[in-house]
DNA sequence: AGAAGATACGAGCTTTTACTCGTGTTTTGC
DNA sequence: GCAAAACACGAGTAAAAGCTCGTATCTTCT
């Protein structure tokens, strides 16, 4: 790994750009690298100048994206404190930025949201995975601290499985329908997070 | 397409079962027609005297899945009338079935529970889902019969697509935490289910 | 029995794709 | 100013995978 100039820094930025878009358009799988390059418009070997492989671009494009959005929850829990906080609202809270997050970036959830992932990719998502647990399962915590954790992390985890599979659901309505698929999810996750503990 | 001789049929068969279990280890992309035959103890060039390219037997597979899954589905509620039956005795009829199918038939989540689906597998996966849709559908239509259609194919959509999203989590849970992982598939099902309506 | 067609084989063709490598240009450090 | 290093190019390589084709055997039907 040599040096990097800042040429070099933006490069990569712009490859990483190209990369979420060819990812949203034909999934990882079928994304070539040859198509990222061009996207980019740089040749394949400059591509590889930066990135060692075809998982090596989709490890990086998950790690900005956790950045990204673990800026995005912290902004909209700002300020306000979540055992204070009625389910609804907290739902609201949590769920509307993953979700704006992915309508602006369309490319995230060929990285994230499929159940059976590729070896590599695996690997490439797991920090993005562990990241949205982590936050699920502060919220669950500020609102049940009796719950055990291993309670706890179950509940997070099956919450995040449901919010994954709908998703795509929300993702491919048309945009007059999607206030009322979102809706769903949060009628979804509401029923499931508030009702009593077993 | 010749006209099938009993020996063909049989090798049908073999190739189709072959290509579950070939689907089951790599999933459906990574899986070859090469090992398909291989797996099957046939050369590629039989195996593509049978169908025509890989998404055929994708589609056969499927085929033959939707089949077995009615007849499954068809035993659960033999003899009973499901607007009788509570929520708790309905989800289990329902989940069960699809759930030891889903044990029995590794192969068939390859086919089944994936979100972003190549364009060839989606045509082939179709009649899965279209299936399975109007079973559930005619479960919550015998629970709930003052409900709207459309309310009726979007609540089934929704109620498929959390088992999808929490089949591989029971598939990869360790047989002896199956039984609570599968409870906890339940258990959002019926708070989903049971509330209610908006 | 004999012809027609179905079944079977497997080497190899074609296309695709991740990745390389030789060469040339720009930037940096001294 | 000059060497070293980073950046850039794109034709080319090697491997993989879907599929074909010539040939040979087995079944069925008359």
């Amino acid at each position: 790994m040599p040096k990097r100039q800042a040429r070099g820094e933006q490069r990569m930025a712009e490859i990483l750009d190209a990369a979420g878009r060819v990812f949203a358009a034909s999934g990882y799988e079928k994304a070539t690298t040859n198509a990222i390059a061009a996207e980019a418009g740089v040749s394949p070997g400059s591509l590889y100048q930066f990135f060692a492989n075809k998982d090596a671009i989709a490890a990086a494009l998950a790690g900005r994206f956790v950045t990204q959005m673990r800026e995005a929850h912290e902004a909209a829990l700002l300020g306000a404190d979540p055992s204070t906080l009625d389910w609804p609202e907290l739902i609201d809270r949590t769920v509307d930025p993953i979700l704006a997050f992915n309508v602006a970036n369309p490319g995230f959830k060929a990285l994230f949201a499929r159940p059976d992932m590729p070896a590599g990719l695996a690997a490439a998502a797991e920090p993005i995975q562990a990241a949205l647990l982590g936050r699920v399962e502060s919220v669950i915590a500020a609102k049940a601290p009796s719950l055990p954790a291993d309670d706890r992390t179950r509940t997070a985890r099956v919450a995040i499985q449901i919010f994954q599979a709908m998703l795509p659901m929300v993702l491919a309505s048309p945009p007059g329908e999607r206030p009322a698929v979102m809706a769903e999810l949060k009628k979804v996750l509401y029923r499931y997070l508030s009702a009593p503990s077993p």
